[in-house]
DNA sequence: GTATATGCAAAGGGTTTGCACGGTT
DNA sequence: AACCGTGCAAACCCTTTGCATATAC
């Protein structure tokens, strides 16, 4: 149901105020966005909201499992709203192209750290990075493009 | 040999200098290092050296292939001089603990990220986030310690 | 001697925090 | 009415950059 996130909030003692509903909308509506972006978006209905206002209320929706924010680069996070499909990024180190996998092409190694170490893996909070098939057959040379 | 370091730097075109040489020393006896690490172990014999100096060199060894660097949390990255072994980092985002595991346990997913999607991934270069064997056993609470 | 490296200080991106006001409960 | 949430501005961490000086070649 589509109240569901005032439950949400209200369970775990927090208030429902329009701008934790517009940055969840934002959220939801970018599919990926970063705190500026979704700051961006949010200011469309909203003017007067604050980037510090995003971030907290990121950090709110996130602990209450609205929302999940997963590092594609070096710059900022972006978010997610819980309900879209878990997924890897590849990130190409050298030419930056980021491509979006099933988070279950990792299932074996998964549950091989599961068995073999005990860790319960995140596998898509942070990006595999590498190079891409493109970069990868092509230029001889292993440069950095940095992250 | 000891004095490869300098054949490296100077086949790209790179002058020795005694900050690059500190710079190469610190990362190897540190093992693991932040730029601001780094630092203060070059600064232990050379008190004059500038982190903006660190950051640079570290830029520059790292194009010639004589250091590498991770991240492992949200904060400063960390360097390695390229002959240690590669791992993998485990970072718990519970309680901030940090395992190294040999980097052939991902053997079998590289191989497959190579055949599905032509991706040659540096497994190293990122840690692998979650929640390690005490945390995912204990608490019932999903709390994010962040990153 | 000439180009490259360095030190210094300032600026930059991304994020967090202190505080007083305003809104939710 | 009490407390939580917000806007604003300042501070923060990490990193990069411009510029003049110093140094490796």
């Amino acid at each position: 149901m589509a109240e569901d996130w005032e439950q949400r909030l209200r369970e775990n003692g927090f208030r429902i105020t329009p701008q934790r509903q517009l940055v969840l909308q934002a959220v939801e509506d970018l599919r990926h966005g970063t705190p500026e972006e979704i700051l961006v978006e949010v200011q469309h209905t909203a003017t007067g909201v604050n980037l510090s206002t995003i971030y907290r209320t990121l950090e709110v929706l996130e602990s209450v499992g609205l929302v999940t924010h997963a590092h594609i680069g070096h710059g900022a996070p972006t978010y997610h709203a819980v309900d879209e499909h878990v997924h890897i990024h590849l990130v190409c180190d050298q030419c930056g192209s980021v491509e979006s996998i099933p988070a279950a092409v990792a299932d074996a190694f998964t549950s091989d750290l599961r068995d073999t170490y005990g860790f319960e893996t995140d596998i898509s909070h942070v990006s595999i990075h590498g190079r891409c098939s493109r970069c990868a057959s092509s230029p001889p040379r292993p440069v950095d493009v940095e992250d």
